[in-house]
DNA sequence: GCCAAGGTAAAACGATCGTTCTACCCTCCG
DNA sequence: CGGAGGGTAGAACGATCGTTTTACCTTGGC
């Protein structure tokens, strides 16, 4: 039951990732989640359900990559690593852009799916913090929350870029706007 | 027949902006444009046609407003007067975001609709290197490409935070990213 | 032994969509 | 005068889509 619905969603997930929200219709959902068309439904009642589904399953991957437990480092390396985790999630996962705002692009009269993006997103600035935070424990308080919103833009910036742009460029504008942002954040812990 | 044309594609850039790609039918975008359906279809033989029509006016509108050669003021003035015309083109024109991803989203399997947003974010990259040549041009070479690619990805964060996180914490988090890079600018600049 | 429960496969339905076609009107130019 | 070109209004068509329904199979527990 739980589980037959997280395979279905991971399924669902792959399939918005790889051919966006609007191409692939319940059909190819139900291919790609592989039950009948009868489970699917059991477990999702519409397609927009399905969506949903699949952005709650994508929420929770998302931010464990963003913040990995297990990764060491402080400082700049940690903020540094989160982005090349970033990027590799880019490749790998989302070469069609972010799957928030292509779902909200291709359901713009959901206010479920609205709902669900604002909270994602609003989630994932709240881990910047977090992140910058426990990177940078001596960094004034007035100087956080300005700089997870400087992460958090950077991360948008680059999500948005990637898929027209292509990942060099991507990476390369990117770069162009973290790497003085570490430094001065460096200057400002160290102060 | 050109005028026409216009006219249609006015339009149609208005109900896309309105309410994204995914939602208005060709009738809907019919009633937009106010001619008869024969008459559209003379000028748009098809729905992706209308979609390229809508993004090739938009393409011009929008550097237009970018850089707007009436506009006075050199050095940090000239970027932070593009930045508030974006600010406002975003609360008139774009509420539901930029029109050229909302359009890639919907129609993730059209060559001609990624080529053409391909195309609009190359320029737009180009015209952030012009407005920073026009407005520093004491800026080392080296450093002009890096800074326009800054200034870009500022940009496409902005606009992608815009309709998830609203006007308010959009503009606080570019202005953390916008307000350092202009200080470095003026500092390289003055070397 | 059997009967729910939950699975598969696939037909069927109603609605909607993009596109084409029909019928008619106006207006400018030879 | 007359006819061609471009306009309007709207019916019609074929395809596709989301959803429901029918018919049948498998499996674990009383």
């Amino acid at each position: 039951m739980r589980e037959t619905a997280d395979s279905i969603a991971e399924g669902l997930e792959r399939r918005f990732a790889a051919d966006g929200f609007a191409a692939p219709g319940v059909d190819a959902l139900r291919a790609a989640a592989g039950v009948s068309l009868r489970t699917l439904y059991r477990h999702f009642p519409s397609r927009e359900a399905m969506v949903l589904g699949a952005l709650e399953r994508r929420h929770r991957r998302y931010l464990e990559t963003l913040v990995d437990r297990t990764a060491a480092g402080g400082g700049t390396e940690a903020v540094r690593a989160a982005f090349a985790r970033l990027s590799r999630w880019m490749a790998e996962e989302a070469p069609t852009g972010c799957l928030f705002r292509n779902a909200m692009a291709a359901h713009p009269d959901s206010d479920a799916v609205r709902a669900q993006v604002r909270r994602h997103k609003e989630e994932n600035r709240a881990a910047f913090a977090r992140l910058l935070a426990a990177a940078f424990p001596a960094l004034p308080t007035a100087a956080r929350d300005p700089a997870a919103g400087a992460l958090f833009l950077i991360q948008e910036g680059f999500t948005a870029a990637y898929p027209t742009l292509g990942p060099a460029q991507a990476e390369a504008d990117a770069r162009a706007l973290l790497d003085p942002l570490l430094r001065r954040l460096e200057k400002e812990a160290a102060a």
